[in-house]
DNA sequence: GTCAACTTCTACCATTCGGTATGTTTTGAT
DNA sequence: ATCAAAACATACCGAATGGTAGAAGTTGAC
């Protein structure tokens, strides 16, 4: 609400447009917490000081509303991850260098969000994957997937001029940052604390680091 | 049903509590593909082919299955794991090579069972903790505490005879496998496929090589 | 066979759920 | 100022929810 005002969004910022938005937020604080099942209707707009009206107004059902929020949090992440991705790349031109910075500017966003809730909304749907529909379940699927391919797009470069300590494939190390990434936040969440998080993306830095050292 | 009549239970394998425990075996199930909000009573009643009557004699709420669950869950991995664990420091003295071996063990059980549900009911109730109370939130906390402990007293071992090839603590390797497992599922979840999970775990048993490598 | 404890079923309840119908307010272009 | 569309509120609905009360069936010891 605060910050709303100033930011400039692309397409349509109408009044509607922000309660919709505000919708979208409160939803994912609540669904992050209690699950989408155990997130009511009526716990939403509670939150939001909103009525059932609004609410129907801007999404046809709660599904709509689940396959609204994941769409939004993917494209949120994805813009998060290419502006890092160009910032490292900015800094070194070697793939390796340009990978091991990525890291550490993750883990340094980590650090400064110490109080976030450290989910992730594809883990917390892929828990209870059956209440979806078969467009939002495909969407499960297809948003991991690519975030694989996407580290993996960010790892090939670097055997091209390097050979690995292991034998190991760009997808593989793909696939393991991505689980130290959702394991680490559900050990963060379990004890309430960013530390595993940290520790573990820093521990793959090491890794990545060990396979490619000369 | 088949094989629960072999198995000589420990304590009272009466009919009641082979109905208990018929209930908690398809409420895990159910729970694991919808959340634990998403699964309503009903639901595991109309599966296990019994009605209310039978469900709050030996539950007194639907809190206290889900504590009940967890807490057998917990003592069933417990078990798994001890069962591995002793395997392979039988077929070593050696703690770095005990370690692999039980890494190698756990691959082999990915692989073997390539059809089970890759999941963790631990990730699964952390991801709508605010649905429990009290006690099952803390033995949430408490428990995938332990599990890393489990690791980390396995990995400690290696550091009395060997030093690390870079900054890392027996506590934050214990961290790293718990999230790869943990993150490997989600992965496979999303896939529908073993591989994620296997690879990952894969991965982090050549990083554990690489780490204490001569 | 009897009886008491154990185990399960049937019928019911209050509340909450997602969703609808319809009314009221707000907005912005003219 | 006017008016239509946009945005939101109110009141309600049927179904599903977790839970309760008490009857009915089962079991095994005596």
């Amino acid at each position: 609400m605060e910050a709303a005002s100033e930011v400039a969004t692309r397409v349509g910022n109408s009044k509607g447009e922000q309660t919709r938005d505000r919708i979208l937020d409160v939803a994912k604080t609540l669904i992050l917490a209690r699950g989408y099942s155990g997130t009511s209707l009526d716990d939403i707009l509670k939150a939001s000081g909103l009525t059932k009206g609004a609410f129907f107004y801007h999404f046809r059902s709660k599904n709509e509303l689940a396959r609204a929020l994941i769409g939004k949090t993917w494209a949120e992440d994805h813009r998060f991850f290419d502006d890092m991705a160009r910032r490292a790349r900015e800094m070194s031109d070697d793939p390796l260098q340009a990978a091991l910075i990525f890291l550490r500017l993750f883990e340094e966003e980590l650090e400064a969000n110490l109080h976030s809730p450290f989910s992730c909304l594809f883990a917390s749907y892929l828990y209870e994957s059956e209440q979806f529909d078969g467009e939002t379940r495909q969407f499960l699927s297809d948003g991991l997937g690519q975030w694989v391919s996407i580290y993996e797009s960010m790892f090939a470069p670097i055997f091209e001029t390097r050979q690995p300590r292991i034998r190991v494939t760009a997808r593989e190390l793909a696939q393991t940052i991505a689980s130290v990434l959702e394991g680490g936040f559900i050990l963060s969440k379990a004890q309430g604390d960013s530390g595993p998080s940290i520790a573990t993306a820093r521990q793959f830095r090491e890794h990545l680091k060990l396979v490619f050292a000369d």
